[in-house]
DNA sequence: CAATCTGGTTGCTTCATGCAACCATATTCG
DNA sequence: CGAATATGGTTGCATGAAGCAACCAGATTG
């Protein structure tokens, strides 16, 4: 059976888990755009409909879509993006950022994302400290952190390697 | 068979095919904590040896690794992130913020990632204007870019929807 | 130069995904 | 109101991907 990831004290892996299928961010991507129904996800993705049921279920059951009734003279559903679902903009955003730098590469992007106050286009995602200057690669430490099993506490006790640029 | 997103006109499927396949980020992930060998990945992740074989070529295939010979008497390899892969620390942070906040919840991270010259946790990320300030989700605009084709182009004349908060 | 370690590959099994057909309920139209 | 159609799925079957264990060639060590 594929390993899943649900017990993984990793923030990554655990992520994965609810977000990590195939299919399932291209629906939250989807459901960003503003679609809300089945059959709009059905038609804007080539994805298999027995697919497409489980990945809504399995994203509501996680917290990232709410099922809504949006029936008129019975039950009809809408899934709307939760604040978990929302939040997952930053992810998206770095996400879609990499693949425009080096997928399709500067100046082929296929779409652009921009201010609308100021129109214009959202600057590359960066890590930045508290005062907001750039943080290298270099001075990136990963150390446990307060919920960290025996297992990791034992694994950065034996690696204190750096991380890499 | 299952769909590739190949060709795609959409960065983040297009991503997704690089580092989208099961295992494939937590490899990465072992990368950027300075794994290197076949032997170490394999010990660090609970991946079957076959395809963390596949996993390993295929981030070489598609430039997110580089196989360099490590051997002294003949050829023995090793891994490591180029310029693609280690700009991935984007992609990687912000899904681990997801994750530390939705999934563990504030104070319960299992690692913590901080600035070493100061000993303070790098902050979330956010989405930025070229001026520093935050932009909401309502002020995102999505239209085709530069390299744009017919159908998402189209699409996005059909949609004039608003992106989520 | 024999023993062992490294870095895989191969074969088999099980699960996930794709495809097409089907179906019950909601909605619309005359 | 009743018939026609659209919506939102489910089911069964075929194929490919992931897990497991055994095996193996070349590199390294003693």
């Amino acid at each position: 059976m594929r390993h899943r990831f649900d017990r993984e004290n990793c923030s990554v892996a655990r992520a994965l888990e609810v977000i990590g299928d195939w299919w399932t961010l291209l629906v939250v991507r989807e459901a960003m755009l503003g679609t809300r129904r089945f059959a709009d996800f059905a038609a804007e993705l080539p994805i298999a409909r027995n697919i497409l049921a489980r990945r809504l279920n399995h994203l509501v059951r996680r917290g990232v879509l709410a099922r809504v009734n949006a029936g008129t003279h019975g039950t009809r559903y809408e899934y709307e993006l939760t604040s978990m679902g929302k939040d997952l903009a930053t992810v998206m955003t770095a996400l879609r950022q990499w693949g425009d730098r080096w997928v399709f590469g500067e100046g082929h992007e296929p779409v652009l994302v921009r201010d609308r106050r100021t129109g214009r286009p959202v600057p590359r995602l960066r890590i930045l400290d508290e005062s907001g200057a750039p943080i290298s690669g270099r001075d990136l430490e990963v150390l446990p952190g307060p919920g960290a099993g025996k297992r990791t506490i034992a694994r950065y006790r034996r690696a204190a390697r750096p991380t890499s640029s």
